[in-house]
DNA sequence: ATTTGTGCAAAGAGTTTGCAACCAT
DNA sequence: ATGGTTGCAAACTCTTTGCACAAAT
């Protein structure tokens, strides 16, 4: 069900891009499920805790890469860092926690009905979409009611 | 119903913000319905075309204390860019070209239903959302077609 | 062997900050 | 009068680019 480096190793070759150790790591960072959605800084600093560091401009170079070949994909939230996160099958939407950043997944899409509105009683012929709830997780909830007493 | 010159200027008043020239120059912009949505590249471009034009350190300046006085607010789309809108008092969501990069307002909103869901399902505590579409505007999609007669 | 990727350093965008002069209240 | 605001210049952050060397196919 999950994706494995080797799910991701074959899609490099399919797509002609070579296996290098730098996007190996780089890409290996995305399959923590912790790290779904990652800048370019905070790959910089995870890489740099566990071995070796890598360039800025070798992220920034791989991203675009990955991004291009579909294998990545940039999101961008309200603070206006470029973030990324793999590219699945599977449709989904996120949450994310106003205190922590910290984001979880929701299988919820309310697409289709919005789409048939929008074709109803507009011109505009909708491609993709975005939708992202900000709030307060289960955790930072818990940490704040622990505070009060 | 659509706000006005003088209904900013005593929202400024009100939160003992400085009428200033540079700052009726800028809110004036977002009152023309062209112009909703608006980089701070974007308002300094249009600020040179029409007199005088207002230093970047201003702009970004009173882009961020009229942020922080609720009067404006900050959204972030694909491309990465801080764009600003009015507050209204009017719940919407944007359909944004990816051709053109105009932008149409839309009154649809499924956040009631999804709410549900996420209180239901997760311990998310749900406080705001984004919700935009991508896709082609009419005009786009007109001269599309004329092309290719 | 050849092509693509990497690190380094320098350059480029967009944005922020310190400071003296200016302006709204 | 005085406290907030502006313009300018410099600094800062994030990102991109040119080039020589290194690594993957």
């Amino acid at each position: 069900m999950n994706m494995t480096w080797e799910d991701l190793k074959n899609q490099l070759k399919k797509k002609c891009i070579k296996v290098t150790r730098q996007r190996e790591q780089l890409l290996r960072l995305f399959l923590s499920p912790e790290q779904h959605l990652l800048t370019a800084a905070q790959i910089h600093q995870a890489l740099q805790l566990t071995d070796q560091n890598m360039n800025p401009s070798t992220i920034y170079r791989n991203l675009e890469t990955l991004d291009e070949a579909g294998i990545i994909r940039q999101i961008s939230l309200n603070d206006g860092l470029a973030r990324y996160e793999l590219v699945t099958d599977h449709h989904h939407h996120h949450l994310i926690c106003l205190q922590c950043n910290r984001m979880q997944v929701v299988d919820v899409c309310p697409f289709e009905e919005i789409n048939r509105f929008v074709k109803q009683h507009t011109n505009f012929l909708p491609v993709e979409h975005r939708f992202e709830i900000y709030g307060y997780c289960s955790e930072c909830r818990q940490n704040e009611e622990e505070g009060k007493k």
